[in-house]
DNA sequence: CCAAAAGTGTTGCTTGTACACCCATGT
DNA sequence: ACATGGGTGTACAAGCAACACTTTTGG
């Protein structure tokens, strides 16, 4: 009794502020012919019709921000259990148009080859190569530009790939992963002692003898039950 | 007025979906007796009574939450201008017990030795050894967890002090911060000679004699417009 | 045969790390 | 005199970058 009368004053102390629409976006990063690529939604209507914008809801009453994200993912890429992680919140008061929103921004990694393509068509969205981004909505552009940031850093810090390249994989494709993410080339020899020195990967005994003459093993990452994945990287680029 | 329009519907759209209490967290660093340490605030009222919290404040309608950040932060340690950094937002519905609040913390590093002494005992605050913290209200454990994470990580990229420190320091006093940091010992000759190598510092001609028989030459940050400030680590701990 | 990628090896440079060592001085 | 921190030097190991070289095979 006590104790719920003090948690009705302390609603009551709650009430002299202000509520506010509170948003997420999410930059949703695949990788696909050997380019890093991004995932856009045309505006249909005014304002700003014809630009382009980040996937983004509305946070509802009984979700955290990422079960809001997820909920976003799940809707427009039907995909679940992707790779989520927060970015920064952007919430200048006049950043939208329509009224004052905070947005709390995420990083998605989407393997493009099992995600659901009609549902993407069919809203209208679009993969856009990183380096030739359209123009964006509202403060989007900044949010991508911090997204990767976001990105490149995970990517030097851990090693990426399990979650936009397929099961399988040549380190000449995790290789050229890496160089759509930096934009940047990186030697080949020295590129993959350097990740099989990680001791993560797993050799497999097929080989990929589409993308050059010799043939190429596939690796896979080791699963994760595994014994000793020791995960990190001390520094990439 | 075509514009006009377009923006009232956009509106509309929005008005389907909730608002939210948003508020900021700090974690506020400062480093004092070799020590590094929190600024909390106990809780005069139920419920949780006794127990310490973070200073935090609701983000009012024309702010974004670093302005909401500055101002909370003004009011409790009367510091304009100094280091401030988002860190993670925090928002299980139920994380608050009054209502549903969604909160953006943040990391302050402020000099303990320029602040205003006055207006923290007035609040009754106490700064805390970040090694001896004691319980905290709701989830402000893991917020301050988050928040030393994300502080070890700035301190490991970028060379900090200048925020923490005074204005003159000696390189034991720069070693014993980033010893408080990052809870382990540093080789003395080893810490020099990599903090000097950066070139950011520069030698004064002064001499602490207080902490040690032979004296230590004073250090300062070089100022920000003297040329090249390369200010990057690579890596430090 | 030749181009192109796969895969391995070598070498030199930079960095980190663990120390040893002398210096200056207050107690 | 000696303990304490200041400051410099050295020696070894680890990691990285540049690049040479061999292997394989489709065109």
């Amino acid at each position: 009794m006590e104790e719920e009368s003090a948690i009705l004053m302390l609603t009551e102390l709650y009430k002299q502020h202000p509520k506010h629409y509170v948003a997420v976006d999410c930059s949703i990063f695949g990788y696909e012919e050997g380019e890093l690529k991004l995932l856009l939604y045309p505006r249909g209507f005014e304002p700003a019709q014809g630009k382009w914008s980040l996937m983004g809801g509305f946070v509802q009453e009984k979700e955290s921000v990422e079960e809001a994200a997820r909920r976003v993912l799940l809707q427009t890429t039907g995909l679940k259990d992707i790779f989520l992680e927060q970015a920064s919140a952007f919430s200048k008061p006049d950043r939208d148009a329509g009224a004052r929103v905070i947005s709390m921004t995420f990083v998605a990694l989407i393997r493009i080859d099992i995600h659901d393509k009609d549902l993407v068509r069919e809203n209208g969205a679009h993969w856009w190569p990183v380096t030739k981004l359209p123009s964006l909505i509202f403060d989007h552009e900044e949010i991508v530009a911090n997204a990767l940031s976001a990105l490149q850093q995970k990517a030097s810090i851990d090693l990426i790939g399990k979650e936009l390249l397929p099961e399988m994989f040549t380190l000449m494709q995790l290789r050229n992963l890496y160089e759509a993410i930096f934009q940047k080339t990186f030697d080949p020899g020295n590129f993959r002692k350097k990740v099989l020195s990680i001791g993560i990967l797993e050799r497999l005994n097929i080989k990929n003898t589409n993308e050059s003459k010799k043939g190429a093993y596939y690796y896979q990452f080791k699963p994760l039950d595994s014994g000793l994945r020791s995960e990190r990287i001390v520094k990439f680029p």
